[in-house]
RNA sequence: GGCGGUGUAGCUCAGUUGGUUAGAGCACACGGUUCAUACCCGUGGCGUCACUGGUUCGAAUCCAGUCACCGCUACCA
């Protein structure tokens, strides 16, 4: 039974540049949520797709000898193939330059037409002549008569129409809209640092926005004004619409559902588009805007060499190939503070894994299951009646009954640190108790002469193993959607089903649900150690 | 230039409305254990809390100033 639907957004990623590790980074982070919130009991929809439009595609098409349609085909393949490697699971990719793309441009602008939104007019700019080119006034900068000069030739810049005839959307009307619906919203925009330069910007007056181009034909044709086309924000915006099903009569009443979104995940530097400009459009549109626009921070290098050759950043592939996506996936959700830049480095990567991966929770699994087979033959134990309290309190226990509730808090608030945090306490406990309940130890003493001694030690030992086996069956669940492969591969070697087959996570790890008598499979190591010397980026 | 933010152990960062010996993880050192991927468990050192001057019985925490770094300051995205 499903709680309700739960959607959201990446970016529809601009279609000039291959996804590179910070697009995959806003990706990853949405397909976190997508997997845990399926877990969790969620209906959920994540639109993810490509901007094809505007003259700079136009023109590299060109370059390429194509057509805009043809080379933004050619670009597909390299978004589709990098979500599928890293085990992307959007429900709906959006392409610009699809039919139910246009579709919906054109019918939210006409609307918006249709309610006196939109006029013609002209661009007006500081022109600077010698450079032909048109300049904010915040880049200019000032002589000594006080004058506006170009920041390039240094010469007097004036202010000039471009000549090109574009409509206009009364941005401006909505500036107090706009303020009210912060303050009404204090979840709008997150973090709070995003929050306040929106707020400031807003405050600050804001221009009309032209949303169309007429100097070239690669976008969507206004049907207004068919010599028009949508300018590139008055389009790929409109794509979180066409994702979930906006005046798409086959999809029936999905979008009702599912509008308004719960997140619309960006980069912090696409954040005032989507504070801004969408929801004006969105208030002029009379949509409610989204519960969320989180703009999270970006991954620093800190001069560290991450190339190749020199300067060009690693990709996702190469990521994927000398850490292995689940590792890949982890590292960047749980040792960045989304929302806060973080610096990332392979040395501290090579740490997260040996320390948390591979020494906590890989070895934790690889310990436990070769005890499994060592005392039990490679099944789950059945626990005897008298060492049953042993199952109903223990250490591991009470840490998994409070773990949905700190869990679930963390992942609503796209707090990937805490949640992986949580989960880490309860591996750590987990090592913990073996060291304190020494099974090893339980195992000599059943093989004692005493045989009253000995089989108590048995169903000790019955029940701590089983204690640790269920701590595992709970942690791959919780770290299934940071680390899917591996924590499908636990499951497996405990013989039970799918963990995205799981609905309802809240119930599934409630103690002591592991079947006794099922097969445990030792296996190889899940994540082996690495050596950061030996790391090979290179193929 | 304007507005905003940051500056805390070797590294990445937490530090609530100012209050007893400033915290975590990693890294480092030492000890224990042996089921395990030289793993796990335990113990320990480490800091003029950017600088200067104030307010206060008392400040990393408030105020002023200085220095350094960063973000925003609209139509390429």
């Amino acid at each position: 039974m499903s709680k309700g639907t739960y959607s959201f957004t990446t970016p529809i990623y601009y279609v000039n540049a291959a996804p590179h590790l910070g697009t995959a980074y806003t990706t990853i982070a949405a397909d976190t949520v997508a997997r845990y919130q399926r877990m969790n009991g969620y209906d959920v929809a994540f639109v993810t797709g490509m901007d094809e439009h505007g003259q700079k595609v136009a023109d590299t098409a060109a370059s390429h000898g194509m057509t805009p349609q043809e080379w933004c085909d050619s670009m597909e393949p390299a978004f589709r193939d990098t979500w599928d490697l890293l085990n992307i699971t959007y429900t709906d990719f959006v392409r610009t330059s699809s039919d139910r793309q246009t579709r919906t441009v054109q019918k939210f602008w006409t609307d918006l037409y249709d309610k006196g939104y939109l006029y013609k007019g002209s661009y007006e700019g500081w022109y600077c002549v010698h450079e032909e080119t048109f300049y904010a006034e915040s880049d200019l900068e000032k002589n000594e008569d006080g004058e506006f000069v170009c920041p390039d030739c240094k010469r007097p810049v004036q202010l000039m129409a471009s000549g090109e005839e574009n409509w206009f959307f009364k941005l401006s009307d909505f500036q107090q809209p706009l303020l009210d619906f912060y303050e009404a919203h204090p979840d709008f925009i997150r973090p709070e640092s995003r929050r306040n330069e929106i707020v400031t910007f807003v405050e600050g007056g804001l221009k009309d926005l032209s949303i169309s181009r007429s100097t070239f034909d690669w976008g969507v044709p206004l049907p207004f004004d068919e010599g028009h086309v949508a300018y590139v924000w008055a389009d790929a915006l409109l794509a979180y619409f066409t994702g979930i099903g906006y005046a798409d009569p086959e999809r029936g009443d999905e979008f009702d559902n599912r509008w308004p979104m719960q997140y619309h995940f960006v980069g912090k530097d696409i954040t005032r588009f989507h504070c801004v400009i969408w929801p004006a459009m969105l208030l002029a549109a009379g949509y409610e805007p989204a519960h969320t626009v989180f703009g999270h921070g970006f991954l620093l290098t800190k001069g560290e060499k991450m190339s190749k050759s020199k300067g060009n950043a690693l990709s996702p592939q190469d990521m994927v190939r000398v850490f292995g996506v689940d590792a890949y996936r982890y590292y960047f959700m749980s040792d960045v503070q989304f929302g806060h830049d973080g610096s990332i480095s392979m040395e501290r990567m090579v740490q997260v894994y040996n320390n948390e991966l591979a020494n906590t929770w890989g070895n934790l699994v690889n310990r436990v299951f070769n005890m499994t087979k060592k005392y039990f033959g490679g099944k789950v134990p059945e626990v005897p009646a008298d060492a049953q309290a042993l199952v109903d309190g223990n250490p591991l226990k009470e840490i998994v009954d409070d773990l949905y509730g700190q869990f679930d808090a963390c992942m609503s608030e796209v707090d990937f640190t805490g949640a992986v945090s949580a989960v880490q306490k309860l591996a750590q406990a987990a090592n913990l108790y073996v060291d304190e309940m020494a099974p090893w130890g339980l195992a000599k003493a059943a093989k004692g002469e005493d045989a009253a001694a000995a089989a108590e030690a048995q169903g000790k030992l019955a029940a701590v193993m089983y204690n640790l086996l269920e701590a595992i069956r709970v942690i791959a669940l919780y770290l299934s959607p940071l680390a899917p492969n591996t924590s499908a591969e636990v499951w497996r070697r405990l013989q039970l089903g799918a963990p995205v087959d799981v609905s309802d996570i809240e119930s599934m790890t409630t103690w002591g649900q592991l079947p006794a008598g099922n097969d445990v499979e030792v296996g190889d190591p899940l994540f082996p150690r690495l050596d950061v010397e030996e790391l090979n980026f290179d193929e």
